[in-house]
DNA sequence: CGGTCTCCATACAGTCCTGTATGGAGAGTT
DNA sequence: AACTCTCCATACAGGACTGTATGGAGACCG
């Protein structure tokens, strides 16, 4: 009975596969044979490869925006939000993040999922700098631009000597507060 | 004679392609029968799809650096090279920068242009940074910042509304005059 | 005008993937 | 113990693409 597959392995999988290999990789005799079955038990579990992954971009939907912002909210009463938010997001490993947001620029239905991200991350943190006390409209610009660093640094594949990731961060960190 | 092929037609359409549809789209097959003709003239021009792939790298990489640069250097008489640049830079249509990034995450071979691309524009916006009167550390750190909101604007794959777009770039222009 | 060289068409074998149809093994139910 | 339901294996047909082998049409050269 442990070794009876439910959709929910075939999800973890997806989002593994994903991180590591990209969403090409995301097909289903290649991930049957990475989980030892066969794909009798991918079609009994999803009817075609666009319902699994829709099923996955759904996961990754529910999991990846609220995981942070309750993670920050609930550990920022020592400290600011957004510069707390700030060391989380240019600390992370952004495998999934990046592979997603490839995946999104050559399929429609992921790419769907990845504007909700955007919007919704984007508000929240454009709500952070209007409670640091920034105008409405310069709020608005420098979530964006923030925002942007951050797709950048999570789509850059090659990351920065901690060194330097450090001194970037404390540059961010200063833009931030004033 | 002009209904011939040469090897640079195939790579005019594969740019042309590639910030169309995808790296995706970047398959002998679908290839020649959008040119209207056979994948013979294909195989007849390139070895293989791979060494198609590094060709089209090549001719990427050899225009794409240079050609912003050269530009802003030219122009920057009246005006800041890097002001012109940021102005330039974040109102490009980056289609096929996305494809070429995209590509990467995936590709090993296409990675190695793009690191080699991002060194190449990183190392003049620092350069600008400094010629701006910034401190070395300080010149560096905002160019990571800066090349990185780049990145994320170009691969945003929804555009920002004109007016949006017009404050986040003047706002861009305050942060990078002091 | 015959020969050669360039460029392309066609045909073939082979790979990897999809989706479906069918049947079988195991656990739970009555 | 027979029955059913869940989950998976196997087999089949088909599609899209690759790479190669071979031949043909047209330009160019002697």
């Amino acid at each position: 009975m442990a070794d009876q597959l439910s959709a929910k392995d075939w999800l973890d999988q997806g989002l593994k596969t994903l991180a590591e290999s990209g969403f090409t990789a995301l097909k289903a005799e290649p991930l049957a044979k990475a989980m030892g079955v066969s794909r009798g038990s991918f079609y009994w579990h999803f009817a075609d490869v666009g319902a699994y992954h829709a099923a996955i971009l759904k996961h990754w939907r529910d999991v990846a925006a609220e995981q942070i912002i309750a993670n920050v909210e609930a550990s920022s009463k020592d400290d600011s939000p957004l510069l707390l938010l700030l060391r989380r997001s240019f600390s992370s490993k952004p495998a999934l993040e990046n592979a997603v947001r490839t995946w999104a620029t050559l399929d429609p239905v992921a790419r769907i999922a990845v504007q909700a991200m955007d919007r919704r991350r984007l508000g929240y943190v454009e709500s952070l700098f209007e409670r640091s006390g920034f105008a409405p409209g310069v709020a608005r610009s420098r979530a964006q631009i923030f925002y942007w660093a951050f797709l950048g640094f999570a789509l850059s594949d090659k990351p920065l000597p901690r060194a330097r990731q450090q001194a970037v961060l404390d540059e961010l960190l200063r833009m931030a507060s004033r």
